[in-house]
DNA sequence: GGATATTGCTCAGTATGCTGACGATCAGTA
DNA sequence: TACTGATCGTCAGCATACTGAGCAATATCC
């Protein structure tokens, strides 16, 4: 009792609030954790000898999966905002990986295509990527890591209505 | 076995890499989290009545928590790159909630001040900002939540030093 | 069929985050 | 003390992410 009052009493000297430790926030660990994880894939991807983002990786490989798909599709099955992809799209095709253009059934709509060079690099990259995932649980057994995954995937699955890009499955 | 074949085949026409599913992807997973924790608290901030971001509320209470420090300690004791602080403190600034002056021990350094008004903003927003870090785990039990938490910290330690901001501990 | 609502995409503006560079300053050493 | 290297803060440039707005086109409803 008297140590938790000196300590309350250490870390705030008027009757405020009561400040958590970061490490404390599951906010501030996501931020954290995803940070860390950005840097090691940019890292093992320039490596092998390639430029590519995180994101730019993801909206790659789901065109290839999902050839033809429009943008608010490719949007919804990796969650990303649909003023985003814009820019992402751009800077794929800008560097041959990917095409944009305009679909035959909704004028409004953008068809994405991946290119050969695009397939060429996913295929090369793709260890790099793999390498990437396994460093960003360097810290952790295999059974944590897969237990964190569990975990990320419950909590983003309960959360996925909360953000403005929520992930959305493909329509039939 | 057929199952399995003909899935693969599905998936992959050609011979090329074994694209696996986003939510086997580590790096996938934390940046879906980050994206809800971020809503999350912004929502829950704004609703409370405050302007602040994630980044601006870790940053004030850690100045309040260390007063007088410079921005690369700040930065370091919340794990930022030194180049995004200088743009969060002219934000916290310009709201009148922190105040940057130049050190007298050190000409280079700027040490950071809270203001009243910062201090009254970080009391009034608290509740809000634990709201929000419920809400964020929303999905998961307390034991679940525990345990989502303590993996983060634990993969977050291994592989602080592999991005440009590691987390420091504040100089004695 | 025509008014209305919705949807696909883009844009301007703002806030992280990072790379790489720079000037000013400090610290350690020859 | 002069030189060298490191450090603090800032900047330009780029890539996510988001808000809110708008245009064009499609869907829906009466």
């Amino acid at each position: 009792m008297l140590t938790i009052s000196i300590l309350v009493n250490d870390l705030e000297t008027s009757a405020e609030t009561s400040v958590k430790d970061n490490n404390d926030m599951p906010g501030h660990l996501a931020r954290r954790f995803q940070q860390i994880a950005v840097a090691v894939f940019l890292a093992e991807v320039e490596d092998a000898g390639f430029d590519l983002t995180p994101v730019q990786y993801a909206a790659l490989a789901t065109i290839k999966a999902n050839p033809g798909l429009d943008q608010v599709t490719l949007a919804g099955l990796i969650a990303y905002d649909r003023t985003t992809i814009t820019g992402v799209i751009d800077r794929l095709v800008q560097k041959g990986l990917a095409e944009r253009r305009p679909s035959s059934r909704d004028r409004r709509a953008r068809e994405l295509q991946i290119t050969d060079e695009g397939r060429r690099t996913l295929r090369k990259i793709t260890p790099a990527v793999e390498s990437a995932q396994r460093i960003m649980l360097g810290g952790l057994s295999a059974k944590e890591g897969e237990e964190l995954m569990r975990l990320l995937r419950k909590a983003i699955a309960a959360g996925n209505e909360l953000s403005r890009a929520p992930q959305r499955d493909a329509q039939i």
